[in-house]
DNA sequence: GTGAAAGCGCTAACAC
DNA sequence: GTGTTAGCGCTTTCAC
């Protein structure tokens, strides 16, 4: 292989043109069958493959989707991400397209990001996920002429297709679930304030304890950074106060995790000390029967692609809006506290 | 925003030609700068970015690097593959390249899924993950003038560029200090043969026990398709044989903590019961106290895309082939058996 | 300093 | 059926 053939190469090799060469090759029924198949057979013997860069740039079409992930660094290995990508992935291959994949944590760099790709050219469309408050993303895209999707909602005035979790209903239920079981001291690891979702959350929390006539009292209310990290530090400040807890609802699993790591650390039984609770239903979450709330995170991912694939093909979408009820998957970890 | 700007908008615009105005954009001193000043300006004012395609095309450059995840599917969670990522996206952010991923399953499809990135322009180079044995992957591009690097090594006689655990060693280590506590009967759940780690995990395994002049009983060796699930059939197959071993090591982390899943659910006392070690370290292991072999997974991806970007810019490597050291974190998992 | 011209590899409108 | 021409947006000689 020492240089790449092209239609040019071809359409020497033949004698006939680089147009004719091209047509016959995308398979147009305007080519005498004997040329065709001459021209296939030296294509197939020169090893061709048309230069996707060139088709591009002619068609002005990239068949290409961008994803910014919104974070990076080391810690950055929350299973949640590698299901959302594997869901995108698989469901873009399904329409031959690939993905484009860039990492820049949010700060002023994240949105040049954004523009090499959209005003580069590179995508047709772009993913967005981890919707944060008054986000400056969507501000931009929607001011773009690209299709874009996104997975979360937004406080801006924006109309834009997305998909979300109704996480605000599935910690009403989930909180309910455990006031019914006798809690009453139940301390909130809140996602940090300027993700969307962290309010959503926290609101489903707070409304099933008002309706359950009870005082939402901030000071069980700790914010953590949804990493392994954030968890434990979070989780150490509340057993320590001096009425600590007996229950402790974590904005994800991680969070929730780093929860129990902590309890058993100090000789609290889950489940019997303290009970805990998450959101996500991360893979290792079933094993330390982690009560939670699932999310179809790789069905998300595909459902995302999809959209956007549609988007780009210009086809009427049924619904913009997408609002899962994520499901509520009651395991050990929670129980009644002791004495009830 | 409605039509974008090219370098021809701006040049009716400034009345320089195209040729001046891509000159004063790319920053050449031979414009005047008073030209230069003009221009600039209304580039900036037009809102101008360069076509990255059209510029690909011209420099037969694309920037971008092609990975593409050898499984899919919605079991495809495994944090191991976030953290390459990350890692990989990272690095390859601080020589503005981007990444261009694909999910393909092993299998006759693979290979096209190369062809379209390699022969189709799309990218500078590659990056091969997870080796198999006699890799069609590595065969078709060695036979290819990209670059490329490679995270495992290859039974194939073909010299390229990888980084690789030394498992072999990590495992001997690991069974080692297993037999140290007087652990006799260790089970084995290996990975599956095709994968080329496989072997290496599990001569380190064999090559423990002969030195220590035990036999390698086949019974006690069983083979996981690195899964939970998987995992979780092959221990059930270990507990369940007549003299079930004290110990069992995992080819990786998740199909160990699956086996803590398997025991637990009989009651076994993990650590005193029956000692369990994995490899890997991913996130959760560490609260399941889980004695295992730690991979830099982050750091691996980085170093892989550092090799390939001074492969892609000819800069000599200093090591073609990159052989780490798993540290052995000992946790609670691994004690001393049942009367010992 | 600046511009005309060529070309990266491809597709598409239009003529013959 | 096939070829000519033009053009996607950019960079890069090479004149002037």
């Amino acid at each position: 292989m020492t240089q790449r053939a092209t239609l040019k190469t071809i359409a020497a090799q033949t004698g006939f043109s680089i147009t004719t060469v091209s047509r016959a090759l995308a398979g147009y029924n305007d080519v005498a069958p004997s040329t065709r198949q001459i021209i296939l057979a030296t294509a197939e013997d020169l090893g061709y493959y048309p230069n996707l860069t060139a088709r591009q740039l002619q068609k002005q079409r990239t068949d290409t989707v961008g994803l910014i992930l919104p974070t990076h660094g080391p810690r950055y290995s929350d299973p949640y991400f590698s299901a959302i990508i594997a869901g995108i992935g698989d469901e873009l291959a399904q329409h031959n397209m690939d993905l484009l994949l860039s990492t820049q944590p949010p700060g002023p760099d994240e949105l040049s990001a954004y523009r090499r790709m959209v005003e580069g050219g590179r995508v047709d469309g772009l993913i967005v996920i981890r919707t944060r408050k008054q986000d400056d993303r969507i501000a931009y895209l929607s001011k773009t002429r690209l299709p874009f999707v996104v997975f979360g909602r937004s406080d801006l005035d924006i109309d834009f297709p997305y998909i979300d979790e109704d996480s605000e209903m599935g910690f009403y239920h989930l909180t309910t679930y455990l006031l019914s079981q006798g809690h009453t001291r139940i301390g909130f690891i809140s996602a940090p304030r300027e993700l969307m979702f962290a309010d959503f959350r926290f609101a489903g929390y707070r409304h099933a304890l008002q309706e359950a006539g009870l005082f939402c009292d901030m000071q069980y209310v700790v914010i953590g950074d949804l990493t392994r990290k954030g968890g434990d530090i979070a989780a150490r400040q509340l057993l320590s106060m001096p009425s600590p807890p007996t229950a402790i609802i974590a904005a994800n699993d991680l969070m929730a995790l780093a929860t129990i790591s902590v309890a058993q650390e100090r000789g609290l039984q889950i489940g019997q000390d303290l009970s805990v609770a998450g959101f996500d239903d991360i893979p290792p979450s079933d094993i330390f029967s982690l009560t939670t709330l699932r999310q179809p995170t790789y069905d998300i991912g595909r459902k995302l692609s999809n959209l956007l694939y549609q988007l780009i093909e210009g086809t009427p979408l049924e619904d913009r809006h997408i609002l899962l009820k994520p499901e509520l998957i009651i395991r050990g970890s929670t129980r009644p506290p002791r004495g009830v």
